[in-house]
DNA sequence: GCGAAAGACTTGACTGATTCAAGAAAGCCC
DNA sequence: GGGCTTTCTTGAATCAGTCAAGTCTTTCGC
């Protein structure tokens, strides 16, 4: 509810504030790995006359620049979060697909030093962790 | 060309053997990180009657059965690649889209001892490695 | 080898996330 | 407040992937 800290944090990468960026940021906030439909509706809940499309070039734009994070787990559609600055890896469920964070266990950037990176210049090491959720261990017992 | 050691696999795994399949086992073999298109391409060119509905089950069964393995980095359709045995990972072009393989620079299997996996029951880490290739890094300058 | 049962393939339609394009509206700097 | 630029709305299109029904093959017992 407090926007007071998404106004500056757009005007420091250079984007005009306006009222779907913000609803966007906070829709992401209160849900994170939330997907494109879900932001909508969230969105939406709040400010109705916003476009579908609109979303898409907010969270767009809001990716590229650093704001948010987009994650994409195979077999998923895209889904976002607010970007905290950690290096924070997911584990995804099989069953359900949902998301959950987890810290890394290396302390610092894990395995971003690949043994031989075939000439490629890397600038990040993203984990995904697969695995079963509680929910979906407990309900194929 | 040599198809003695797909047919073998595919009954090790309870799979009948048809010319779908091992047409699709070479096409994966000859292209690694090739995409469904790309598969069903080369797949005709060997058997040109084959659907593109049968390459999208072929390569689901594949995938299930633990033949071939399917990776989908962010923004990317599907891509397939003969499983090894290793534990290899991927870079990928944030320009292109190119992959390449990497092996981990840890020895073994890397981080998958997530430090709090909220009670998830974790069994692969998956890691992907974004980048620029040779190529888009030589373009750029 | 032969025939039945199960599994796999073909055909054709459909879904749903994401993108493209053109014009209207709103934010921002002076 | 005026005007330029960016952003948003509207509406249509694309494209990977999926669904469904019916036909053909592979397998396996005899």
């Amino acid at each position: 509810m407090d926007d007071s800290e998404f106004e500056p944090l757009l005007r420091s990468v250079d984007l005009r504030v306006t009222r779907p960026r913000l609803a966007v940021l906070r829709a992401v906030r209160r849900h994170p790995h939330a997907d494109t439909g879900s932001v909508l509706a969230a969105v939406r809940a709040e400010e109705p006359s916003v476009s579908h499309q609109a979303v898409y070039d907010v969270l767009g734009a809001l990716t590229e620049s650093g704001l948010v994070r987009r994650i994409q787990p195979a077999g998923s559609v895209a889904r976002y979060e607010l970007r905290v600055g950690d290096n924070h890896h997911h584990v995804v469920c099989r069953s359900c697909g949902t998301v959950a964070d987890v810290d890394c266990a290396v302390g610092h950037r894990p395995c971003l030093d690949a043994s031989d990176s075939q000439g490629f210049v890397i600038d990040e090491a993203e984990v995904t962790y697969w695995g079963t959720c509680p929910a979906c261990s407990t309900a194929r017992t």
